[in-house]
DNA sequence: GCTTTGACGTATG
DNA sequence: TCATACGCCAAAG
């Protein structure tokens, strides 16, 4: 695993719980701005053991990534609830549960920067 | 090596 | 909100 891969991975274990972030604030808050795809190729090759909330990684749009109905896709969905994260349609409100939304939660929840 | 593919993003209409 | 175009780049073939 390379120092980017590495980085990836500190930034998705860094979403506080109850909150969601996209690829592309990920891939940024790795130093790789402009990498969003990376993200989500990583992820994708990520084994389900991996202890990493994958899940609280969405779209921009705030969509669900997976297909529709896929096993991924029902899998986020129940995880991101589980955290009661808003999720309809396949869709979080980024409004309300992004890193700078609503909800009275510390940003990031990292105080290493 | 070149081409295709993809858990993506931004801009534009 | 939807569609299209273009940028991005590591893996797979």
């Amino acid at each position: 695993m390379n120092d980017g891969h590495a980085r990836i991975y500190a930034a998705i274990a860094a979403i506080p719980a109850g909150r969601v972030a996209s690829y592309g604030a990920i891939a940024a808050r790795a130093g790789l701005p402009g990498r969003a795809r990376l993200v989500g190729r990583l992820l994708g090759e990520t084994p389900d053991g991996m202890r990493l909330p994958w899940y609280r990684v969405l779209r921009a749009s705030g969509q669900i990534a997976m297909a529709p109905g896929s096993r991924g896709f029902r899998e986020q969905s129940r995880l991101l609830r589980a955290e009661w994260i808003e999720v309809k349609n396949g869709r979080v409100p980024l409004s309300r549960f992004g890193l700078d939304g609503d909800l009275d939660h510390a940003l990031w929840g990292m105080p290493d920067d």
